[in-house]
Order: C-alpha cells, then sequence, then structure tokens
DNA sequence: GAAACTTTACCGGCTAGACGGTTTTCTACC
DNA sequence: GGTAGAAAACCGTCTAGCCGGTAAAGTTTC
C-alpha cells in the first residue's frame, strides 16, 4: 500500500459517476478520467469491470454496518437495539444515497455474484435476531417492511411527504420494541 | 387487427430470452430471432429498445392485477381483502416469475420512466387502503413487508425454507386481518 | 535493478437503430 | 366480384459508435 489511496480514489470516482448516469453507463473510461487515472491505471487496481462493482457494493454495505455498529454502541446492550437501529439504517437514505443506490441495486440484480456482500450482511443480521428474548418472526416482519420502504423510495415509486414519513418510522420503532415482550 | 397477436409473440419472445440471459442481454436481434421475426419487423412494433421493456413491464403488472382481482372477486366486500390478496400476491412467484421478474427490475432501477406502470398500480392500491374501517398506517406496514419479501427473495438474499416462508406468510395474512378492527 | 505502478495505443466484438425494399392486407371503385 | 392502388406489416443489411480488455513501453520506489 505505497499509494494508500489509489483504490478509494477509484473507487469515489466510479460512485460519483454512478450517481450521475447509473450502472449501466459506468463505463471504464468515464471512471479512468474522473479518478484522473489512465484506464490501464485503473484496470491494475481492479482487473475486471465487475471487480469494481463488487468493491462499490462491498463499501456501501460496510458504510451500512458501521452505522449500525455505531447506533448499537450508542445504545447498550437491549436486543431491541439491533432491530431498531436496522430501522433507522434503512431508513436514511442521506445524501445521494438513493442515486448510488439504485444504479447498485441494478447491477446486482443482474449479476447476483455482486450481492454476495449483502447476503453475507443478511446472515449475520439474521443471526443476531435469534435471539431468545426477541420474537423472531415479528422481528422478520419488522426488518421486511423497513427494506419494503428502502426499495419503493430506491425506485422512486412512491414520494412520501414528511409526515407519513415520520409515522410510519416511529411504528415501526414501536414494533421493534414489541417484539422483546411478545414471547410465547 | 389482421394479425391480432404480432406484439404478443414479440413479448412471449422477450420474456424467454430475458429469463435465460436477463434484461442487459436482452438484445434486439435475440428477441426478433426468438419471436421469429426479423429486426426490422420487430422494430415495426417497438420503435424502441425502450418502449419493449416498457411494454414488459405494463404486461407483468397487468398481471398482478389480473391476480388481485380474480382473488377480490372470490372474497365479497371485505375491507382487508384488498391487503390479503396483495399480501398473496407479493408471495407467489411462481414459474420462472424470478427469473423475469429480476431483470425487470433491473431495468427499471435504471431507468424510472420504465416504472410508470408500476407506479400506477400503487398509486390505485394505496388509494384502496384509504378506507375508514382500515388502519391505513398497519396496512402500509404490511404491505411494506410483502414487499421487502418479495425483494430479497427476487435478488435470493436469502432462501427461506418452507416452513419459514409459511409463517411468515400466515402472519402476514394474520396481521391483514388485525389491520381492520384497531381503528383509534 | 527489480517490482510495483502507470501510461498510451490499440483491437475485436457487440448492438441499437436506420434504411430501402418486399409482401400482405385493406379499401374503393367500376 | 374483380382489379387497382394505398396502407400496413415486415424483411435483411449496413453502420457508426461504444466498450471491455490487452499489450508493450515507460516511470517511480525501494
Amino acid at each position: 500500500m505505497s499509494r494508500p489511496s489509489s483504490k478509494d480514489t477509484i473507487l469515489d470516482a466510479a460512485e460519483s459517476v454512478v450517481r450521475e448516469s447509473g450502472a449501466v453507463h459506468m463505463t471504464l473510461d468515464a471512471v479512468a478520467e474522473r479518478a484522473g487515472v489512465s484506464k490501464g491505471g485503473l484496470l491494475y487496481n481492479f482487473p475486471t469491470k465487475e471487480s469494481l462493482l463488487e468493491a462499490m457494493i462491498a463499501r456501501q454495505v460496510g458504510r451500512c454496518e458501521a452505522n449500525r455498529a455505531e447506533a448499537e454502541e450508542k445504545a447498550g446492550g437491549d436486543p431491541t437495539v439491533k432491530l431498531r437501529s436496522y430501522v433507522d439504517t434503512a431508513l436514511q437514505l442521506e445524501g445521494g444515497m438513493r442515486e448510488t443506490c439504485a444504479p447498485l441495486l441494478a447491477a446486482g440484480a443482474n449479476n447476483p455474484k455482486l450481492l454476495d456482500p449483502v447476503r453475507e450482511h443478511y446472515r449475520k443480521l439474521i443471526a443476531e435476531l435469534q435471539d431468545p428474548a426477541i420474537n423472531f418472526d415479528d422481528a422478520m416482519v419488522v426488518m421486511l417492511a423497513s427494506d419494503g420502504l428502502w426499495l419503493l423510495e430506491m425506485l422512486q415509486i412512491f414520494p412520501l411527504d414528511d409526515a407519513q414519513r415520520a409515522r410510519l418510522h416511529a411504528k415501526l420503532l414501536a414494533l421493534s420494541d414489541q417484539t422483546v415482550q411478545k414471547r410465547k
């Protein structure tokens, strides 16, 4: 790692290109130019376009995980915290997140292999929810609803106004809390 | 309408190509060949590739609507029927539905315009749920959870075993029923 | 001086769409 | 009802542009 940030510079550039034109139009030439690197230099760091996309998705997942880790740290050992932080993470689409994620979602839908980091993320999350203090099915519903909302906003299927959105958010958090009492 | 089914034949062909190679690799040549039509003939019916994709998505949405309409007809005027039929429709991914929908989802994520028929579908559904007998927020959660499950299975993020899936399905239906009593 | 890194120049393949021509179907008129 | 002419449907080819990836020749760093 003599030039520590070469890969990161390229990933930043790729993200900004994706944000502007979508993953389909993300060409190696465009990314290289944006990164201030030649095409050969780009391919030295990421031997194939697929490997570049994979790294982009992995980085995005990493951001979500960092988000959640931070939220959990703030909130001690309460088992519903995991769920609450998941809801929060799914619902906060800040700073061009949508523009970045939608094309990556598209790329992932076309090439399942790209989504491996996401799969791993879910695997861990579900393992965490296998907690005797939590009603698993209830927790799943909350998780799935968060994902559904994430999807619909990502695809701009319907634009919720702030009030509706806040109500839904609150409702999902309330349901998160309920999962912990309900053990049969 | 001398040749009534020319467009449908092409759409069938396009679907089968998509199912095999994904929307990205769905080339006009491939579709034309599969449909037993020349490229010129294809472009006569669908002037651009985009218009073809749009028609494919519209047809898929139409199928879902037909599904729901049928379910609702069977079940009289109970207001939760709408929600129950939505859950059922979202959860039944039969006969290559996944292989067809995932690439279309990808195409839609890249080109928001393609999703217009989907937007319209949701608009109608949400209008239907604005029923004084139904707790709207509860209904939304059920709807979103169905969509979330649909997404995760579509992307093969995690494969539920039949038992888990059936439990979740039952739970979502139960929640559908609850939306009708809970009015504050 | 060798290994890591970067550049420039280039290639081969693919694809959307245009275009000019051909066949089939419809319409109208005698 | 037959024929002519218009319109619709369809065909096959061509092409310009793009894009991922290679190859070989520098350049920097240790």
